[in-house]
Parts: C-alpha cells; sequence; structure tokens
DNA sequence: CTAGGATCCTGTCAGC
DNA sequence: TGCTGACAGGATCCTA
C-alpha cells in the first residue's frame, strides 16, 4: 500500500527524530521480516535515510545499510517521550501501544523506539552493504522515477509490453518507480486513458499527459503528507481518511466525478481494484 | 524476453 | 452468531 509518496513522507519525518542517533537493540517478533544478522545493525548510528521507488535506506555506520520495504501493509511509528511519528498503512497502531501483536521489528535508539509493524508479514527489514544496495536485485531492477525519466524512456518502458492493458504496465516497477494502485488510478484519470486500454494503442500525447499525472498526483500527495499519524487525524481529533486529500478516484465509487459529475465506478482490472470515472476515461477511442 | 496466474499472510466485511 | 469467500495502496515465482 504505502507507495512512492508514503514512503517518501516516511523518510522526510523520519529523518528528523533518528538522523544521527544510536541503534541500541533490536528486537525482532517475526523472522521472515528480518533478513540479514541484526548484529550489524546494533550499536550503529544513523547516518541518512534515503529512498529509492517504494525503498526506503536507512545508511548507517560501518557501511550497512538497511533495507525497508513495506509492501502492502507496513508502518514505521517512531515514539519518544516528546515525541511521535508515524507513517505507511494507516491504522489505529499509529496511536495505540506498542509493540503490539503485529510488530514485526522493534529498534531500540538512543532517543527513543522504532517499530516496524505490518499486518500481512509481505514487507521486510533486509541488512545490506551500503557498497550493495545498487547491486541489489530489488534496487537493480528498478526503472527511473518519474521526475528522472524522459518521455522517451518512458515510452519504450512502456511498448515493451504493448499488449497488456495500461493500468499492469505501469504498475509494473520496471517501467516506472514507485507507481502503486493509487496512483496508477489517479495518474490514468489525470491523462483521461481508460486502465483496460491495450497499452500498445495509447498516443504521445495520451503517454506525455500519463507521465506528468504521474508526477503531479504523488507530488500532490508527498506535499499533503502521505499516510502519516498528520493526515489520518482530522482536526477533530477524530480518525479521518488522507486519500480524500488529494485522490479524484480512488475508493471514490459511487461519488461525481470531480469533472463532469459523473458517477465513479470500481471495476477490476488486472487483478486489481480499479477507480475510473466512465465518462473521461473512455475504453473505446 | 513477456503474459497470466498463483502465492506469501492476516484481518475485515458482505452475504447467507 | 457463525461460517465462507472475496478482497486488500505489493511483488515474486512459476509455467507457457
Amino acid at each position: 500500500m504505502p507507495e512512492l509518496p508514503e514512503v517518501e513522507t516516511i523518510r522526510r519525518g523520519l529523518e528528523g527524530f533518528i538522523k544521527n542517533a544510536k541503534i541500541t537493540k533490536v528486537k525482532i517478533f517475526c523472522d521472515k521480516s528480518f533478513i540479514g544478522p541484526k548484529e550489524l545493525v546494533e550499536s550503529k548510528k544513523v547516518l541518512a535515510l534515503r529512498r529509492r521507488g517504494k525503498a526506503l535506506l536507512i545508511d548507517l555506520e560501518g557501511g550497512i545499510t538497511m533495507m525497508i520495504h513495506l509492501r502492502m501493509t507496513g508502518q514505521l511509528i517512531f515514539r519518544s517521550d516528546n515525541d511521535s511519528f508515524a507513517g505507511g498503512h494507516p491504522t489505529d497502531s499509529f496511536f495505540t501501544e506498542l509493540p503490539n501483536n503485529q510488530t514485526r521489528v522493534e529498534f531500540e535508539l538512543e532517543n527513543g523506539k522504532l517499530f516496524f509493524n505490518d499486518q500481512r508479514k509481505f514487507g521486510f527489514v533486509k541488512v545490506i552493504e551500503t557498497t550493495e544496495v545498487e547491486s541489489d536485485k530489488f534496487i537493480k531492477s528498478l526503472a527511473k522515477e518519474p521526475w528522472d525519466m524522459t518521455f522517451d524512456e518512458f515510452k519504450k518502458n512502456l511498448m515493451r509490453h504493448k499488449t497488456q492493458p495500461i493500468k499492469a504496465t505501469i504498475l509494473d516497477q520496471k517501467v516506472v518507480a514507485g507507481v502503486g494502485n493509487i496512483y496508477a488510478d489517479e495518474s490514468l484519470f489525470y491523462a483521461g486513458v481508460h486502465p483496460k486500454r491495450e497499452t500498445g494503442s495509447l498516443t504521445d500525447d495520451e503517454i506525455e499527459k500519463l507521465l506528468e499525472g504521474a508526477r503531479k498526483t504523488m507530488q500532490a500527495s508527498i506535499d499533503s503528507g502521505g499516510s502519516t499519524m498528520k493526515t489520518y487525524v482530522k482536526a477533530d481529533g477524530t480518525k479521518g481518511d488522507y486519500l480524500r486529500l488529494f485522490a479524484k478516484v480512488f475508493r471514490r465509487e459511487g461519488e461525481p466525478c470531480e469533472k463532469c459529475g459523473t458517477e465513479i465506478v470500481k471495476i477490476r482490472v488486472a487483478g486489481r481494484g480499479t477507480h475510473i470515472c466512465p465518462r473521461c476515461q473512455k475504453e473505446q477511442r
């Protein structure tokens, strides 16, 4: 679930709390959630937080990097006596007592605790050498981020999948990094392209719009703070839906399209729940 | 190489 | 109430 904007928001938020802090102890509650020896992490200071696509990279002293992928339901929650920061899959674990039954890894730092929670256990923390990050199989296979990609490059990557529905193609991290189910739907709506359209049938104009849509929708989400504690809580303190801050179609089925008033509908494309405006995004051109 | 489908895991929700 | 199946903001592995 956490896509590029969510991970970037976590990176920025966490940086203020754990950069330059020393990790004193690592507690692993679920073995499959932590890959590599935890001893390489303990007693190391955090030097920097980076991101590639949906992967968070935490560089430590001694040439060690922790790669964290939240997949569908991962969250990172920092707690200290004075501060609290949470991001990722938004649930009440942002506020409740931790560790809880969904806590997979707990990092004790000099200045607080960092919890890696993950309901479905698809996410992971992986310990690698900093020099090995670029050659890691997952990182290596990633395409560029939408902001770093030219039209020609995007088109070339898209056209490797001419017969696939366009939605499946843009969810492929080897085509463009960071796009997940939310921003796929939002980008396609922005471009006025139906998600079932064959990738090979898109015009240059539509491809241009799609790239622009990915950039704009993800930037808007980063600007609004992604799925962090702050956006999960409404002004009155009750639980809110951060998607409503920027999503035009995602989880808005039954509501009128912002552009034309037609009812947004939910369909299934490439095995994923998909949200469209049937008027703005025609299947037939 | 790509395409399509199953799979990892847990929780929630709709329908009977 | 209890059961069952579908589904979920992701990515990989397998087979064709």
